[in-house]
RNA sequence: GCUCACAUAGCUCAGUCGGUAGAGCACUUCCUUGGUAAGGAAGAGGUCAUCGGUUCGAAUCCGAUUGUGAGCACCA
């Protein structure tokens, strides 16, 4: 074991102990509370309780300082092992039902002849370890309770609810003190802090929750991911096709969505319609959840050969889903979404090629926006989920089949990934792209997808060099997510300060006085003339808030005119972020402007 | 959906013990034409989320509803 493990292993430890020091002082403010899971996570700890008493952010400081009383104490940890036997008296004599039923599933599980206790002081607890030696080991300062939150026992929302505590702890104040910090700063890259300060997007209760509108400076992002979108899917054989928001229910029923997906759509709707006869029929329509159902009629609308595939349609589709309302936030998580969407119909032998190609144009993508901290997560069906059959298609070879495809290429790839069960799509497995955000969560931004399912309930074929008809395989794959949540993760991986290209104010003139305003608007008229979005601000303001205003809406480039560069005719530039300004020919800044821009460019190239 | 918290002007927030609301920014008008992060003055702006209860009297106390936030569950 080198250094950096040992010190991992020891801060390890100390979290640990610490949940169990944070467990004993609720204990004691709260008798009768019952335990539930209490482990060291990647910043601190939590500890789960059925508290006999709710207890609250305002009982922190009095919750901390009986735990540092504890750490004070020195309390030493002692391990004991008990055969199974005793150890379930013991957990049925501490009246701990949560722990004992997960005793009896480990023991069941594993085997086990004996289980581990730890005690320090008068707390027990039936806990792996490893621990410190002594609570007076833990530093007292570097720990902070955190919030508290409810939490379903063993992540299963069909379990009791339990009220979580948590809290960081680090090895020494200093890094506490950082993380901290580190937090509340990317508090202050929130997108939906930010979406309000610049104006981005808005969320009206008269509309309806999880349904944004975009303004006109989010539209602005909107429009330039897209078109960006669209230029990567031209240049790899894409064809875009346009398809409606709604569908009849039969659809749907068909597809499979009806069996798996149902709480995820919006209620259906119910219309009288004459049929050709003179006959009322009822019709039900239905939002669609999903723009897979449509790109399958147009590909079933004639004969498909193998010499047309793989056939790439793609739509930058709208969809609606019913999300849990608990689920709902800002952008990231919404009820009505664009989504980057396209279908790739191919041959089971082309899927490897085609998930390749599709890899490389998401690290195209990536490396425009500057994006690498990410990981890849391999989302399989699970073969062991008891919900399994109304949570996927129940075709367990073609299960095993498809994820095998997929485990290969990514080894292919040299791609590392984290194997994930039970997060699959219904129809088949998909690889989805773990973004982690700046606010701290791990996102689901992009996926690509392998469905089996739905193009044979569809009937949908094409006609093999054998002459006879076989059924596609349809990749489904959205790299840039939907325009809602990957618009938040840019807002927030930016901190609102977009590179020129995205930004939706590329250029504010600003002149030093109103006498120069005729040059100023000049510069505005010349660029908004090559499409550049250029706009003059206030002339009634002084330079010094003309410029606070430029940079508080995170403006990527000012220009500064005044006398001197109405004589020259230059531009002063002053970019966001940068203290040095830089005084050149208009004409050099119109230069650099465009190909800024053009190269869509995370600086500015001179 | 679940647990907890919160809801006062467009935004950020004060509002003491229950006695019918205040600041800064933004906005409008006027003055100021100023070389790098807030020039000055005046004005307008509120059914204190909604509904109900307690009370002589509610922004304030209680309940319900709606919405928001954190977390869980679910997910692009």
């Amino acid at each position: 074991m080198n250094a950096a493990d040992s010190s991992e292993d020891a801060l390890y430890r100390t979290r640990h102990s610490l949940a169990h020091v944070l467990a004993q002082a609720v204990l004691d403010m709260r008798p009768g509370t019952t335990l539930g899971f209490g482990p060291p996570i990647a910043d601190g700890f939590y500890y789960d309780f059925i508290l006999s008493e709710p207890i609250t952010e305002d009982d922190f400081p009095a919750l901390e300082q009986r735990m540092r009383r504890i750490l004070k104490k020195g309390q030493r940890f002692y391990r004991e092992d008990l055969p199974v036997a005793d150890a379930f008296a013991r957990l049925d004599e501490m009246h701990e039902p949560y722990k004992r039923e997960y005793a009896a599933e480990l023991v069941d599980k594993n085997s086990l002849p004996s289980l581990s206790f730890y005690r320090n002081g008068p707390f027990l607890d039936m806990c792996e370890g490893p621990h410190v030696d002594t609570t007076r080991d833990i530093p007292r300062d570097a720990f902070k309770l955190r919030s508290v939150a409810g939490a379903y026992w063993r992540g299963d929302a069909d379990n009791v609810m339990m009220t979580r505590i948590y809290a960081w702890a680090f090895a020494d104040k200093a890094s506490l003190d950082a993380a901290v910090s580190a937090y509340e700063l990317a508090q202050e890259r929130d997108h939906k802090k930010l979406g309000r300060e610049l104006d981005l997007f808005l969320i009206d209760d008269d509309v309806g929750r999880g349904l944004p509108l975009w303004l006109p400076h989010g539209t602005v992002i909107r429009d330039e991911l897209e078109k960006l979108a669209v230029e990567l899917e031209f240049k790899a054989g894409y064809e875009r096709v346009a398809t409606p928001h709604i569908a009849k229910a039969d659809l749907y029923d068909r597809t499979g969505h009806l069996a798996h997906y149902k709480d995820s759509m919006y209620p259906p709707m119910e219309v009288i319609e004459e049929s050709a006869d003179g006959e009322s029929v009822r019709e039900t329509y239905m939002l669609r959840p999903m723009n897979c159902p449509h790109h399958h009629k147009i590909y079933a609308s004639r004969l498909r050969s193998y010499r047309d595939l793989p056939l790439r349609l793609a739509e930058y589709g709208d969809v609606y889903r019913w999300e849990a309302s608990g689920a709902v936030s800002g952008l990231a998580r919404v009820r009505g979404m664009s989504m980057n969407d396209a279908h790739i119909y191919c041959t089971e032998d082309q899927v490897k090629d085609v998930f390749k190609e599709v890899i490389s144009q998401y690290d195209e993508a990536y490396r425009i926006l500057g994006l690498n901290d990410y990981g890849i997560r391999l989302s399989r069906w699970d073969p062991d989920d008891p919900k399994g059959r109304e949570k996927y298609v129940d075709a367990p070879e073609a299960w095993r089949r498809t994820e095998q495809i997929i485990a290969e290429l990514l080894a292919e790839m040299n791609i590392d990934y984290e194997d994930a069960p039970g997060e699959a799509a219904f129809y088949g497995p998909k690889i989805d792209v773990q973004f982690h955000t700046v606010t701290g969560r791990d996102e689901t931004v992009s996926t690509v997808q392998l469905d089996f399912a739905v193009p044979p309930r569809l009937g949908l074929t094409y006609v093999g060099p054998d002459g006879a008809e076989h059924t596609p395989y349809c990749v489904h794959r959205a790299p840039f997510s939907t325009h809602e949540r990957f618009t938040a993760f840019l807002i927030e991986h930016f901190g609102g300060a977009f590179p020129t290209w995205l930004a939706p104010v590329q250029v504010q003139v600003l002149t030093v006085s109103a006498q120069f305003g005729a040059y100023a608007r000049e510069i505005v008229d010349r660029l908004r003339g090559r499409f550049v979005r250029a706009e003059l601000a206030s002339e009634s303001d002084t330079v010094s808030k003309k410029v606070r205003d430029g940079t508080t809406r995170k403006i990527p480039n000012l220009l500064i005119v005044g006398e001197r560069e109405v004589a020259d005719r230059t531009v002063t530039l002053r970019r966001y972020g940068v203290k040095q300004q830089t005084t050149m020919p208009l004409d050099t800044f119109e230069a650099a402007l465009g190909k800024t821009i053009a190269m869509r460019s995370l600086t500015f190239e001179l």
